[in-house]
DNA sequence: TGACACTATGTCAGTTCTGACATACATTCG
DNA sequence: CGAATGTATGTCAGAACTGACATAGTGTCA
């Protein structure tokens, strides 16, 4: 390959010539269902726990029963960004949430 | 307070007579800010760890230079969907995404 | 059985977020 | 100095997500 056009592409936002680190974004998008999924469970469980029903939590956050339904059911329109501002409304702390994150059960 | 009144309430989302455990949503704000900086963090430490531009970074998300940009500078438009995607998409592991937010530094 | 409380699912108009682009700024090197 | 490389910021049309609503399903109690 040429010179200048290795340059080129390198420019361009590719790795040229070393081994593909690319992810595919399969992978990412796998892991992200796998994370929604946590996110789910322990938002039901932390709803459930303190014995409010789901009507309560959507007045919590602003948001309705039929989302706070389609959040614990892992529905794919349920944002990450939804289901944290929930969780953290349930009264979790940043460092309950990482701990949530990190120690996923299958 | 009448009693068919309290119950029309309660089904309407309010815990009539218990302490409020309203969280204001301004905490969850709070919360959520501080979450942002600190997945800005670690992705920005990740990329310069891997020493890979912000152009290939976006490569690999498939997202653009000017996007990872803002999310590395926590702007507000940035949501926490995109930063967690980017931060898997360096190769980290859920479970690396749980550390970082919860052993989150000041 | 029927009434009630709770949860699930589909739909949609309005809001928010997105990639892309242009362009400015910063740093390094010859 | 100028060129190259990398990063920051503003803008916007299009995509994705949202709350709200309607309604269906499930469980419980008398």
């Amino acid at each position: 390959m040429r010179k200048d056009k290795k340059a080129r592409l390198e420019r361009a936002g590719w790795r040229v010539g070393s081994v593909q680190e690319f992810l595919g974004l399969s992978d990412v998008e796998a892991a992200l269902v796998e994370l929604k999924l946590s996110l789910s469970r322990g938002l039901r469980q932390r709803r459930t726990r303190r014995k409010i029903t789901q009507a309560q939590l959507a007045r919590l956050v602003r948001s309705s029963q039929s989302r706070v339904a389609k959040m614990e059911s892992g529905d794919p329109t349920v944002s990450i960004d939804l289901l944290v501002r929930s969780f953290l409304a349930t009264g979790a702390t940043q460092k309950e949430l990482g701990r949530l994150i990190a120690d996923r059960t299958r």
